[in-house]
Formats: C-alpha cells, sequence, structure tokens
DNA sequence: TGAATATATAATGATATAGTTATATAACTG
DNA sequence: CAGTTATATAACTATATCATTATATATTCA
C-alpha cells in the first residue's frame, strides 16, 4: 500500500519530476534517464528509488539494465487525493453562483 | 508566480493535507484548523505559511482573526501539471488496446 | 576469462524541515 | 486602560534530504 506523503514528497523535486515528464513519453533505462542531467549516476539512481518507493514508477529486469515506467497506481492514488480538493472548489463555484443567482433575483424584485 | 517544487512539497505533509481537507468544507481561522491537532498553535501557523507561500490557501484579515480558504489557482496549477501524466497513462493504454486488437487480429488471421 | 558497461550501495557533509518554548503584536472586551 | 484572545516570529534541536566520492555487483562482449 502506497503512502501520500511519500508520493508527494517524491514530486516535489524538480528532476524526479523531469524524469517523469521523460517517462511520460516511454520507457528508460537509468543511464538515459540521467543523461539530460548534471548530475552523477548515483543521485540519479537514488531519485529512482525514491519514485518507485513512492509508487509512481516501476522497473523491470532486461539484462544488466532496469528499464523504468510510470506507475498507474500510484499516480491514480493521488490523483484520487487531489479530486477531493477539486470537488471541494468546484463546490465553492457553485455556491458562488447561487449567492450571485440570488442577487440577481433580489435585484429583479426591487426592479420588477 | 507559483512554483511546483513549493507546492508538492507542501502537499507532502500529513497535517497540511488535513488542514486542506478541512478548508475544502469551507473558511476557517487559524485556531479552528488547529483544534484538531495535537500539536502548538505556531506549528499550525507555520503550516499555514507554508501552504500559503505555495500557493494552496489565501487568507484575509478580519479583525484578529485570519480566516483561510483554499486557492484555486495553486491547486490548478498542481493539477495542470498532473493532467500530463494522465495523458501520458491514457496514451499507454491505448497503444496497450492496439497491441491487444493488433494480437486478436492475427489470431483471427491464424483461424478464420 | 578479463575488460567494459549498467546499476546499486555506503559513507559523508551541507542544507532544509518540523516541532518545541518563549515572546511579540494586534484586536477585542469589560 | 487592563486583561484576554488571535496570531506571528525567533531561537533552538532533531531528523531528513540531496549531492558527492568511492566501491560493490551483475551482465555483456571481445
Amino acid at each position: 500500500m502506497m503512502n501520500l506523503d511519500t508520493a508527494f514528497s517524491a514530486l516535489a523535486d524538480p528532476t524526479r519530476r523531469a524524469i517523469l515528464a521523460r517517462l511520460a513519453t516511454g520507457e528508460a533505462t537509468v543511464m538515459e534517464l540521467a543523461a539530460p542531467f548534471d548530475m552523477t549516476q548515483p543521485a540519479v539512481s537514488r531519485h529512482l528509488k525514491v519514485l518507485e518507493g513512492a509508487g509512481l514508477i516501476a522497473r523491470r529486469v532486461e539484462g544488466a539494465k532496469r528499464p523504468c515506467r510510470l506507475a498507474p497506481a500510484g499516480i491514480a492514488e493521488i490523483d484520487r487525493w487531489l479530486e477531493m480538493l477539486r470537488q471541494a472548489l468546484a463546490a465553492n463555484y457553485d455556491r458562488l453562483d447561487q449567492v450571485i443567482a440570488a442577487m440577481t433575483t433580489n435585484e429583479n424584485k426591487r426592479t420588477p
């Protein structure tokens, strides 16, 4: 079972978000993922470990390589949490609409 | 302009997520937000500062009180970033569908 | 088999974070 | 105005995080 602390914490790092963005275009090995960054290979390996621990990526073994890919489940879980905020904001807008509607109605009553 | 590092980092803390969940039900003052937590008031004040700095909440001044509410813009920005991953995953599923479709077609060809 | 490649782990140092207590500031309240 | 309420800030401590270098492990290849 994954953990929102770990997941959001993983997303808080720009290198890790860039890695996810790269993986959005398809699977990639550690070296491929490391290439664009001005950072050592061990540093990237640890970022991948964090992403995997957060349930945001998965890896397979292919000889000496470990191709990584996005993990739908982890991303979905984050999405589910954010859905709560989205709904709340939508509800707030609805309420605002009601207030505006009520104001309009009152105006109409005042000047029929 | 807000910052995804700061925003995701803010969401990585369970206390702060709980505060946002509370604010999803409507505005609340600092004391109201602090009440459910086994934590001092200064600690909560700092969490709110982090959330505000991340663009996730906004505050107004009402006498000695500072009611907080959700900030749609910040939440929307996070959502926009995640949209990229959602699309990538959707695209991956589509590709998988195509592969499955191709396999089915081949089977049909083999046994017409 | 021995060198090269791909990746992981350990030790270390620097910086950030979350909590605490103590205290400051501002606004209500009698 | 004096006391209380609402919130913020500062100083401090403990723990976590990110990067580095050095090194280990497993795989491929000539």
